[in-house]
This record gives C-alpha cells, sequence and structure tokens, in this order.
RNA sequence: GCCCAUAUAGCUCAGUAGGUAGAGCACUUCCUUGGUAAGGAAGAGGUCACCGGUUCAAAUCCGGUUAUGGGCUCCA
C-alpha cells in the first residue's frame, strides 16, 4: 500500500475528495495525485491520511455513493470519507442505533420479529412485531441494554451475500418481515448484512465500523404503526429514539422538545382562556369569549379581502338533501364522513363542504359570459365526521368553519385568477410573519372523477402557474381531491408537525355533474371551470396555528384582550375607570385590574396572559394626569400624554378590524 | 378506525401496600393601600370520567364504555 501520510494536509473539518484514477492512485481535491494499492478499503485510506480522521470516520462516499468503510475499491473512483460530525455521518449514526434497538430487543426478548429500521428527522425507528406489549418501562430496560452493548465497542461486520443466502439466514431466524423484503429485491442488487455480534440485520447501510460512535441518543416513545403503513396489515410495535453527536446537542433537543410541548395551543387555549373542548361534543370547540374575539377578527380581516377582492359572500343551508350529494358525488365517495339527519322520510346530509351549494346559487339566473369570473364566499361552517383517533385540539375537528370560495371562470381566466389566488394567500401568510410555508401540487388520486384528459389539462395548468409564481413546491402524486388536483399551502406546529392550511383546487368535473353553465359570446350554453379555495383554510386550524406561531403573545391586532388598566391603591379607581372609558370608546378591547391586588401581582397576571399593555395608575398619574405604560416583554413608558398613547395604539393597530363590522 | 398510555378540586398534580381523599395556584371573606413577575390569614370546593365485576371494604384490582394524549391509517 502506497504511504499516503504527510503528504496531505490535514485539515479535520473540510471533506477529503479523493479520486481513484486507474489503480493505484489517489486524487485530492486540491489536485494531488497518490497511489495506493488495489482493494484499498475505505476505512484504509482515510486512515492512510490521518489517524483522526480514521479515528472521526463512519462511512464514505464513493462515486457521490454512500458507502461503509470497509468497501474495497477496485476501480477508478471518487472517493470521500464522511465523518462522525458530518451531516450524513449524524445520518448513519441514527440507523446504526436502528440496528442497536434490533441486536437489544432480540436479546431481552428472542421472539421478536424485526421489521424495518429507517431514520427519520432527529432520529430512528425500529417496527417490531413483539408479543409482549412494550411500555416506556421496556424503553428503559432497552436503553441500558443498547448503552450496555455500545460499552463492548464491537466491530459491526458487513458481508455481501446472495440473494438466497440472505433468505436462508432469515429463514433460519424465522425473520417473516425481512424475507418479505428480500423477496422484492430486484436479482442484480447487492444484498448486504450487518453482524452486530450474534444479531443480524439486512441493510443497504452504510453503518458504523463500530459501536463506538453510537453514544448520545434517547428511546422517546414508543407506539403503533402498520406493516407498511397499510391499515390492512398487521399493527406492529415502533420504537422511536433520537440521537446526537454530542451530549450537548441531545440535551439541547430534549430542552427543545419540552419548551415546544408548553407552546402547544390546546395548553395555551386554556391557560389565556380562549376555548375548550368536552367529551359530549368531540372534535367541538367551545369557543370562550376571547377566543372568540380572535375568531372574529380573523374573519373579519377575510372578509375585508375578500370584498375587496370581488366576491360576493353568501350563506347556505346546514343540511342538504341526500341526493344532492349523491349527485355530486360526494355521497359515494365520503360517504363515511358525513353526518346524516332525517325528517319526514328524507335523509339529509348535514354538509361537509360548501361547495354544491355554492353551485346552486350560481345556477340562480342565467349567467352571461360578461358575468365571470363570478365569485361565491362563504365562511361555511362544515361537519365531518372524522375518525376519533385522528381528532387533534383545534388542528383537526368534526366540526369547523372553513373561509371558503368558488370561483366560476373561463377556461382561459384560470391562469390569472390562480395567479391571483396564490398571491393573495402569500399576502394573508405573510401579514402573520409566517415565513415557513410549504406548498404542494397534489395530483390525481386512485378514485377520481373526470377523463383522463381532464386530469391531464388541469394539472398541467397549476403545474404552469406554479413554476411562474413559485420558486419551489413539491409534487404529492394522487393527493389530489377526487374532481381536481389542487395546490396546497401548508404550515407547521411547534412540533414540526405539517397542516395543511390554504388550498386551490381545480374542478372541470362539478359543474358540469351539477349542471352550471353561463352563455358564451355565441349564444351557445358553456360548463364554467370552478376553482374551489381558502386561505385560511380553517378558521379553528388557523387560530391553532396562530397561537404556537405567537407563543400566545398575539400581536397588538389580533390580541382577544390588548390594555388592561391596573391601579395602584383605591383612591386611584375612578382615574382608572376614566382611561378605561377613553380606551374603550377609541375602539379598543381594555378592561380594568381592581382587585385588591400589588401591582406586581397584577403585572405577573397580564404576563402569564399575554396582555400586550398594562397601563398602571398610581398617585404619580393621578396628579400628572399621565399615564404609566408597561409592555408585554417589559418595556416601560412613564409619563405617558393619554393621547400620545392612544394615537399610538392606532398605529399599533395595522389591520383595523372592526370586530362589529357586517 | 388501529396500537399504547392517561382520566383525582376551576387549573397543575400527589395519593407508595385496597380501609370512602391531599398540595400549590385560582376562588370567597378578612387584614393589608402596597409602584413594574406572586403581601398575610381564614374559608369554601371532589359520588376520584362513566357502567359493571371481585371484595367485609375499591380512587386504588379486573372487564367494558367514553374522552383525551402520542403514533399509525385517513384527511373533500
Amino acid at each position: 500500500m502506497v504511504e499516503v501520510v504527510g503528504s496531505i494536509p490535514i485539515v479535520p473539518t473540510i471533506n477529503f475528495i479523493l479520486y481513484l484514477i486507474e489503480m493505484p492512485k489517489i486524487i485530492l481535491s486540491d489536485g494531488y495525485v497518490k497511489e495506493i494499492q488495489k482493494d484499498t478499503t475505505l476505512y484504509e485510506i482515510a486512515k492512510g491520511i490521518s489517524s483522526s480522521l480514521a479515528k472521526d470516520a463512519v462511512a464514505g462516499k464513493i462515486n457521490e455513493k454512500l458507502k461503509d468503510l470497509s468497501v474495497i475499491i477496485d476501480t477508478d473512483s471518487k472517493v470521500e470519507i464522511i465523518k462522525k460530525d458530518d451531516a450524513e455521518g449524524l445520518d448513519i449514526i441514527r440507523h446504526s442505533f436502528a440496528h442497536l434497538i434490533g441486536h437489544a430487543i432480540k436479546q431481552i426478548y428472542p421472539d421478536s420479529k424485526m421489521a424495518i429500521g429507517p431514520v427519520i428527522k432527529d432520529g430512528f425507528y425500529y417496527d417490531i412485531d413483539c408479543e409482549k406489549t412494550l411500555s416506556v418501562d421496556d424503553l428503559n430496560i432497552i436503553e441500558k441494554k443498547i448503552n450496555k452493548l455500545v460499552k463492548t465497542n464491537y466491530e459491526v461486520i458487513r458481508k455481501v451475500v446472495s440473494k438466497q443466502e440472505a433468505l436462508n439466514i432469515f429463514i433460519e431466524r424465522s425473520e417473516p418481515y425481512k424475507q418479505e423484503i428480500i423477496q422484492e429485491i430486484p436479482e442484480d442488487e447487492e444484498i448486504a448484512l450487518y453482524y452486530h455480534q450474534e444479531y443480524i440485520d439486512m441493510c443497504r447501510g452504510p453503518h458504523v465500523p463500530n459501536t463506538r460512535f453510537l453514544k448520545h441518543f434517547k428511546l422517546t416513545k414508543v407506539s403503533g404503526a402498520y406493516w407498511r403503513g397499510d391499515s390492512k396489515n398487521k399493527m406492529l410495535q415502533r420504537i422511536y429514539g433520537t440521537a446526537w453527536g454530542s451530549k450537548e446537542e441531545l440535551d439541547n433537543y430534549i430542552q427543545k422538545i419540552e419548551a415546544a410541548e408548553k407552546n402547544d395551543h390546546r395548553k395555551i387555549g386554556k391557560k389565556l382562556d380562549l376555548f375548550h373542548f368536552q367529551d359530549e361534543a368531540p372534535g367541538m370547540v367551545f369557543w370562550h369569549s376571547k377566543g372568540w374575539v380572535i375568531y372574529n377578527i380573523l374573519k373579519n380581516y377575510i372578509r375585508d379581502i375578500t370584498v375587496k377582492n370581488g366576491y360576493q359572500e353568501v350563506n347556505t343551508p346546514q343540511i342538504l338533501d341526500r341526493k344532492l350529494w349523491e349527485k355530486s358525488g360526494h355521497w359515494e365517495k365520503f360517504g363515511d364522513m358525513i353526518f346524516i339527519t332525517s325528517s319526514e322520510k328524507r335523509e339529509y346530509a348535514i354538509k361537509p363542504m360548501s361547495c354544491p351549494a355554492h353551485i346552486q346559487i350560481f345556477n340562480q339566473g342565467l349567467k352571461s359570459y360578461k358575468d365571470l369570473p363570478v365569485k361565491i364566499s362563504e365562511f361555511g361552517l362544515v361537519h365531518r365526521n372524522e375518525p376519533s383517533g385522528t381528532l387533534h385540539g383545534l388542528m383537526r375537528l368534526r366540526q369547523f368553519v372553513q373561509d371558503d370560495a368558488h370561483i366560476f371562470c373561463r377556461e382561459e381566466q384560470l391562469s390569472e385568477e390562480i395567479k391571483s389566488l396564490i398571491d393573495m394567500t402569500f399576502l394573508v401568510y405573510e401579514g402573520f410573519g409566517f415565513k415557513d410555508i410549504s406548498i404542494a401540487l397534489s395530483t390525481r388520486p386512485k378514485k377520481r372523477v373526470g377523463s383522463e384528459e381532464l386530469w391531464d389539462k388541469s394539472e398541467s395548468i397549476l403545474k404552469k402557474v406554479l413554476s411562474e409564481n413559485i420558486k419551489s413546491f413539491s409534487v404529492k402524486d394522487g393527493e389530489g381531491a377526487f374532481y381536481g388536483p389542487k395546490i396546497e399551502f401548508s404550515l407547521t406546529d411547534s412540533l414540526d408537525r405539517i397542516w395543511q392550511c390554504g388550498t386551490i383546487q381545480l374542478d372541470f368535473s362539478m359543474p358540469s355533474t351539477l349542471k352550471a353553465i353561463y352563455v358564451d359570446e355565441n349564444s351557445q350554453k358553456v360548463i364554467p371551470v370552478m376553482i374551489h379555495r381558502a386561505i385560511l383554510g380553517s378558521i379553528e386550524r388557523f387560530i391553532g396555528i396562530l397561537i404556537e406561531h405567537y407563543n400566545g403573545a398575539l400581536p397588538f391586532w389580533l390580541s382577544p384582550m390588548q390594555i388592561i388598566i391596573a391601579n395602584i391603591a383605591d383612591k386611584h379607581v375612578e382615574f382608572a375607570k376614566s382611561i378605561n372609558k377613553k380606551f374603550l370608546e377609541s375602539g379598543f378591547r381594555c378592561s380594568l385590574d381592581l382587585r385588591n391586588e400589588k401591582i406586581g401581582y397584577k403585572i405577573r397576571d397580564c404576563i402569564i396572559t399575554k396582555i400586550p399593555y398594562i397601563v398602571i395608575i398610581g398617585d404619580k398619574e393621578l396628579s400628572s394626569s399621565k399615564i404609566s405604560v408597561r409592555e408585554l416583554d417589559g418595556t416601560e413608558h412613564n409619563s405617558v400624554a393619554v393621547d400620545d398613547f392612544l394615537k399610538n395604539l392606532k398605529n399599533k393597530d395595522i389591520k383595523n378590524i372592526n370586530l362589529f363590522s357586517i
């Protein structure tokens, strides 16, 4: 083997890019060429560069593909060494932890059958078919076992085998899930087994060469998961874990999760007295006065925008004859989700959406092409019988209100309309300070109506408008609505769960099914195209997201209670009352705190309930007729003239939503 | 809907081994009239989610139901 040590500058923080040309030559990223012997492993190359690199090396890349350190290089290749601190190194460590779960659990519960154990964001999981129902206590036991195994610093040995060999091994070890996976691996694909002492796992890899890299981890939870993600299959037990390069990173992560849990909109909603849920109405919200203020502000904000954009707001019946839903196709597609009721031998559906009703309004009176686009909006109260296990605070409900609208237009108007909808959605989201907005195009689902040509056309229209207006978007194949493809705008909650909010859906089908028509230039009846759209999505869900986004401290214009006037002693009551009256008359949401408590106590209360301003009235204020103001963040303003403060507040109330409008 | 866990005062939670319940905060009353994150004292408040079983005796053990939480599946 060619000696390379000393020839190469050792800079442990950069990636070492090496080239192997013919045999035995290495080219470094700086152009340095050195020869090596054929059949050198990646590990030997790392070692040749420096012993510290070899110590930190967890894997490598050959021609951009991740490989184990034990892999031998026998042709010209581009080579890179991955260290434990590299992003890819961390993923490899996480992946190897999954194997360790296998190693540990098979020692504790030898009859367990191992399914799959991939890397996920911040960690890993392993799906296991285990007779024993695993509890949190079991996780501790498994964790201890893993720690014990790690301490032995054993070598993880990779072995490439034939499909039949692999199959034989897993038949012998009675691992049905592994066998099933092997059966589906193409003949020409390499199968690698990883030997963790007596435990064998199958994996594309790469994996760490030794368990000494596996130190900072925690098994976080255990839950159920269907084999292959199909609810028809057996439910396995999934063990989740998180793993990091250092103890600090692990601790930081755990702290971050704990903080995020406190930021849960359900907790904040209770603390700030915004809403509650109770057993009698699963998936439905009891809005308290303060929460309802937020609700109405949002509603009026959207109402303001839609009216300015030429929408006509309507309101449609809450229950509609079943026949209408059968005609529209909803009954067949979503029958399970529809709440029903009946009266005098007629069956009704409690509306799960507003579109068919909006078509009924469009159909009243013959429309001319000159009328298009017709934009009909509604704060549509809908009920959907979501499965009990899917309900989640304000995010997933059985009863909610959509800021729904349907745009009836001609095909040639589509691009412009969709573009303006995208702009409108961004305008609204950015107004709330959302930066992390993910956009997806969802294409034709399996169960659908309409011809392939129609789907081709509608998907390509959406794709074109998106490409022209959006920097990046993902494509979700098969996730579209049954009547058309859709653009989805999604926001994330404090635990990084993604929730779809806004949506723009193209529909060539329903207007035809429900017989919507307009008259064109040639006096011909033509079926319009319909765009379904919602900006907030569900007002409830959006409030949930907002609460978490602001950690409960809503901006001034959204705060249900904007100002608290607190007196210091009884003699200040009258002045406090007069200030309160003045603020109320100026249109602010203001209230008095005249309790027989110390000012520090009242301030603390305001901080906990996230009141933007507390106005303090004491002797100084009484004698000067000025006020002292404390902002939520602790900023103090002393001796402020009341009118100046009011003027300032009016500037803060940027959206200036009148709660009593319309 | 599926897997697991949980359900005790308005809220957050104790309740170790079956012997009919506790704390802190909040609430009420009294004292205190205090200047930027909790002044003091007293009082009131619970059929321990619901239904059934075991037992002399169940918040506690067992079964079921409902709801909630974490996932999975689903999500117009």
